[in-house]
DNA sequence: CTGCGCCTGTGAAACGCGTCACACAGCGTC
DNA sequence: GACGCTGTGTGACGCGTTTCACAGGCGCAG
């Protein structure tokens, strides 16, 4: 798949005339990141937008001892590090790629200057802002209402339906995602999460082994969030 | 003061000639509320932008029972309710006046014209959701991390550098500010935040006086924050 | 094959905070 | 002035989670 292709099915760029994106792609660098390897560090200037080609990245802010919480998992086609360009302030989260794939990074001031020239790109930017904060919204609003139990299973099914691929009798989620990772998303301990997948286990609802999960039911699963 | 004189003052529209700032104004009505007035319900679809002129907003996210998190406390000047009509979804919050006073309402199809048209105000509306991002990130990662002392501590901090006014040797917040308020602003009970408060009033760090809080030495304070 | 590191499984103990149940003080209202 | 409402002060208790400590399994590097 070529730069354009890419960004064709990214929201941010989705309904741009050929044209623009012919200019856009021509903007792109495109960089290669190992598993581990971080794209950018809280603290960090903000230098580029970058839309994830192939791999994964994670969006996560530290705490002490090697403690993080996972503010957001991109994809292809998914973007991050806008914050810092918007405001003109320091990166604000860490940025890992997780798994080995290819980053395009688009220098700060091409982005900007598309920003002001091209409204649809600011208005498609408002958007996808728009349906992040009501995620992170709502994780804070599960991190004072909800028990462990609750935020897990809302993870889940989140997961299941933005990486979810049909497979083995259910919805698999995976590879490389240990109880670690998911106790860093929702802001619990390794342990509570191993407790908490034991008992669905044990219900049937999901089976798993080692970095990879299969939701067998994920509309029981649904069932549960009241 | 004019709704002009207002629209200035927002950063939203700060840079706007002042053509299109008549246009603007022209456009906005004023509503009144009383305190406790609700302005929109989770829900409701989105027909309008808000903006401050005299009172007091709060966002926030309803749990079970009279539970509630603040998400926003918003004062002269400050906007909200764009959330639902940059992406097309219902109200992901409710809004309500929690002190009477007057909102100039600028209707859906308005705004997004604006938006559109002028490209400064959607560059100046990204700036505000950034930073606006900065601080609900940073409340996801201390609902993980830190405990409630710790999140009242932040907090009092914050108020003082956004709400509070020098005075009774020290900085003074509210009035019409109960230790509940305090309470649904960082996500703990009534109870937690009385101990505590009472803790540092004992160290002689801040005083409360039924609904009116003065922080005596906000550095000292700032200084318990690692 | 052997070791070593990462991931998983499990249970006991400690702790923070919410829940509950009060007492009491200011303030507006009838 | 008596009442009720709303905000504050405080302690006992319980529950959910984290912490800690350890045991096993799988996979990979040497």
């Amino acid at each position: 798949m070529t730069p354009e292709e890419l960004l064709v099915r990214c929201p941010l760029f989705a309904d741009l005339p050929a044209s623009q994106l012919e200019k856009l792609a021509a903007l792109l660098r495109r960089r290669r990141y190992r598993a581990g390897e971080p794209v950018f560090r809280e603290g960090d200037p903000g230098t580029a937008l970058y839309v994830v080609e192939t791999g994964e990245v994670k969006v996560l802010l530290g705490g002490s001892e090697g403690k993080e919480v996972v503010l957001a998992l991109l994809g292809p086609g998914e973007f991050f590090g806008e914050l810092a360009l918007l405001d003109g302030e320091p990166r604000s989260a860490d940025a890992v790629a997780t798994a080995a794939g290819e980053l395009l990074v688009l220098p700060r001031e091409d982005f900007l200057r598309f920003l002001r020239e091209v409204p649809a790109v600011a208005v498609n930017l408002l958007a996808s802002l728009s349906r992040r904060f009501r995620r992170t919204d709502r994780l804070v609003h599960d991190a004072a209402f909800s028990d462990v139990r609750t935020r897990v299973t809302r993870l889940l099914v989140e997961l299941a339906e933005t990486r979810g691929k049909p497979g083995q009798g259910g919805v698999v989620i995976g590879p490389r995602l240990t109880q670690g990772d998911l106790a860093s998303m929702v802001g619990a301990t390794r342990e509570s999460i191993n407790k908490c997948l034991r008992s669905y286990t044990a219900q049937g609802l999901v089976r798993h082994e080692r970095g990879r999960l299969v939701l067998l039911n994920v509309d029981r699963l649904r069932a549960q969030l009241v």
